[in-house]
DNA sequence: ACGCCGACCTGAACGGCGTTCAGGTTAGGG
DNA sequence: CCCTAACCTGAACGCCGTTCAGGTCGGCGT
């Protein structure tokens, strides 16, 4: 029974799930394929861009292929939030997806559709280039480091080890709506349409 | 010629400058102290606290004694910029200062300065304290995360690597400046001091 | 029908990692 | 002067990512 690429990422992404992202190691990796770990490097040339391929099957699976603005009427901010919102919901759906991410985005070989769906909300409002980059990306770190911390307490809450309620819901949309409201704040001279 | 916890740690601070965090290993470490491996754990129980102590001696040194608020009249505003700029240069001031901070912070075991930073500053502004809190939270990822990036392009490209030009400066703070802008839209009813 | 070829995999090894543990050494205070 | 506690050794355990020469086998072209 061969296993082709997909096959691997597939595997990957359910031990990542079950195990956690500290265990997905090549060598559970080859084992819960049938395979030694040395014939994962006809596929991969190294973890790291495996890591990569499944922090994109990641994204893709929770963003989906609809565009960052769906055909809703909503004003530029509220399709900044949910552009956001979808983010997050991709990362929390998969164990240790927002540390995934991270490390993939930091080492340069995958992640980028995080930032994309960020940067095509951002854009709705009409902001100057420039400005669209730095928010975007700005927004980015927060939801990344928001929901890195927030999934790490869930599962440390879920394994028994204690360290107080969970956030609300509501911080998340509390700390992106400062941002925005900043983006809002800025001088109409930024705004690409004004 | 034997050493201490402290000795540790200052060693620990070099490698990590000299080699990197990949490279800060026990091993590593006991041979620049002249010590096999083991001995290292006379002082510490495992690699995560250790790295905890490194990481509050990195904030330690580049934060210096003195209190978020320098006795400087700057508004609000420009106390909670200046407290995320020192964040900031505290963590550029060691080889992977940034991944070091935010890894440890994500284990718990350590970094609670650079949060303490922060919100001395925004509390300044006499916020209710749950914005405080979800202020300085968001704004300590977004140092983080956008300092962790600068760092790794700063050493990518020290090596030769490329990756296009160095992020301006002005970047920083424009993100900053952003979230700050929206804390300072916010409802004057969430002032305490209103 | 046959042979080839490329995709996929094996088996074994290399060097390195964090960590454990029983026991040795040594400096400094009573 | 001795004893205690801090500090360290030496050796091992089980894991890790990665390399490489070579084996197997399905499907395509002839």
């Amino acid at each position: 029974m061969r296993n082709s690429r997909d096959d691997v990422v597939a595997r990957a992404l359910a031990v990542l799930d079950a195990y956690g992202l500290g265990d997905l190691t090549m060598r559970r990796l080859g084992a819960e394929l049938g395979v030694r770990p040395s014939a994962l490097y006809h596929h991969f040339p190294d973890k790291q861009t495996l890591l990569g391929a499944v922090a994109d099957e990641v994204l893709a699976r929770g963003l989906g292929g609809a565009p960052a603005t769906p055909p809703g009427d909503l004003p530029w901010d509220g399709v900044v939030l949910e552009a956001c919102r979808r983010v997050r919901d991709a990362l929390l759906a998969y164990r240790d997806g927002a540390e995934l991410v991270a490390t993939v985005r930091a080492f340069g070989l995958g992640g980028a559709a995080a930032l994309e769906e960020v940067a095509a909300a951002v854009a709705t409002g009409g902001f100057d280039d420039d400005l669209v980059a730095t928010a975007s990306r700005a927004l980015l770190h927060l939801v990344l480091g928001h929901t890195g911390e927030e999934q790490t307490h869930l599962q440390a809450q879920s394994v028994g080890a204690i360290g107080g309620e969970p956030r609300p819901d509501s911080d998340f949309d509390a700390a992106v709506g400062l941002l925005v409201a900043g983006l809002r704040a800025t001088t109409p001279g930024a705004r690409a349409d004004a």
